[in-house]
DNA sequence: CGGACAATTGATCTACCTCAAAATTGGTGG
DNA sequence: CCACCAATTTTGAGGTAGATCAATTGTCCG
């Protein structure tokens, strides 16, 4: 199940990074020509454990990721979700040790790019290295939303929120449109992201569906009232930083 | 209220750097030689706000700050806390518009330093470029954790893991020792950090003075079992990432 | 058709919230 | 040194959002 980089697979990289910068054409070339080793993964697979010191960078091509952390008693935190173009991992250039895990949710195809091939890129183009930069920042700027969510959204509105941010970030790489996008997210995964249990969310997204917000089933989430739905979560989409203008 | 900037204030934030990365005497003096513009102010007063685009960066020489976010029906969600050495809003020179506020929380004193110094700097010493990126991931570190606190983890749990967290932050700069650190927080506050009523804040410090695990008045707080408040809430510094080995 | 996993339902429980009042503290001016 | 004010902490009573536990149903798929 390992096969040679192409540039057909690194390009969903350029792709994502384009919806949060603006490159040159040298550099979206030299972003091009990245080495990588793919490898096809199971769902519930680990690609980084805690306490991991990786020499390489994860590029999801295809599927779904997580980043997560298992605390005492077995109770799980996700952290964020992952999709194609997205290095979960980037961080590990920069801080040597990870403290939480990664794990696929799907089936889901990930290209491995050496720690020092992304150094070298980063050196020599510092314009990628800022792009680089910025998806970290906007990462935390993510985290910060969740924390709100958490902290000081009921979990209605929370369950409302992290949809309207999905959609966003799926169609800004051209995952989504059309208020419909994939979710292969079971109700325990949606739970551990929440900070709720997997009972609370079944009983929010019926809710959601009785006042016709949404429709969920089949991997598929499909917003019928994006405007409700954004006025419910007080949904202001500033946060993700997205180059390419947001739907409306 | 306002002076020109000298090396013994941003001293603090190379201290500060050197806690999570290493420098060459060449980048130290590069650091110190930055230009900055410092002033005093009160406690309460906002320093960025939300949907700014600043040009300068906030260092904090003295005092205390918190980034904040507030939303409908006044509720306010605060994210980190910030003293002497930090760049709160450092993530201002790649993320040009800001979509959290920064506030003082006692009297403060601030230097400003203009993003073109910033950029000149990271230019010119990869190696300190290197450092804010790393700072930034780290912050990004402590986030997830802090959703671990509010998602997964008991009021307890999350006070007593905030105290050992901030305790070894402030000694990793020098500003704590001996297991006692300064903790100018109303429960307000605290409960808006950790995503709980002040009611409830309250409670749960009484039950951890009544249990001997710290003591907290007057902006003290002094923590009187080190080890058990660490087992209290499972707390495994390895995300704060330091670079100095923290105390046992 | 059978097995595994995911969604749903029901019943009960509790950690934490809200509201409101009282006590304490720290700073200030007289 | 005391009296007073505002801010903060503390206490009490009652309420509720969401947890837990355990069963049932539905769905996918080989």
């Amino acid at each position: 199940m390992l096969s040679t980089s192409n540039n057909h697979a690194i390009a969903m990289l350029v792709r994502k990074l384009e919806s949060i910068a603006t490159f040159c054409d040298d550099e979206r070339q030299a972003i091009l020509s990245l080495p990588a080793k793919t490898r096809v993964l199971q769902p519930g697979q680990d690609l980084v454990r805690d306490s991991d010191r990786p020499s390489q960078c994860c590029l999801i091509l295809n599927g779904w990721a997580c980043r997560y952390k298992i605390i005492g008693g077995g109770k799980r935190q996700i952290f964020s979700f992952h999709v194609a173009g997205d290095i979960p991992d980037l961080q590990s250039l920069h801080i040597h040790t990870v403290d939480h895990s990664l794990a696929t949710l799907t089936e889901a195809t990930v290209a491995f790019i050496p720690h020092e091939s992304l150094r070298d890129l980063t050196a020599r183009f510092p314009g990628i290295a800022a792009a680089f930069w910025r998806d970290t920042l906007i990462e935390a700027a993510i985290f910060r939303e969740w924390m709100v969510g958490m902290g000081r959204r009921s979990a209605y509105e929370h369950v409302a929120h992290l949809f309207c941010e999905m959609y966003l970030k799926l169609q800004a790489v051209g995952l989504a449109g059309n208020y419909r996008c994939p979710l292969p997210l079971t109700q325990v995964d949606l739970g551990d992201a929440l900070g709720l249990s997997n009972v609370h969310v079944n009983r929010v997204l019926q809710e959601m569906r009785r006042r016709k917000l949404i429709s969920l089933h089949g991997g598929t989430l499909v917003i019928e009232a994006w405007d409700e739905l954004n006025r419910v979560s007080e949904f202001d989409p500033t946060y993700l930083h997205l180059e390419t203008r947001a739907a409306a």
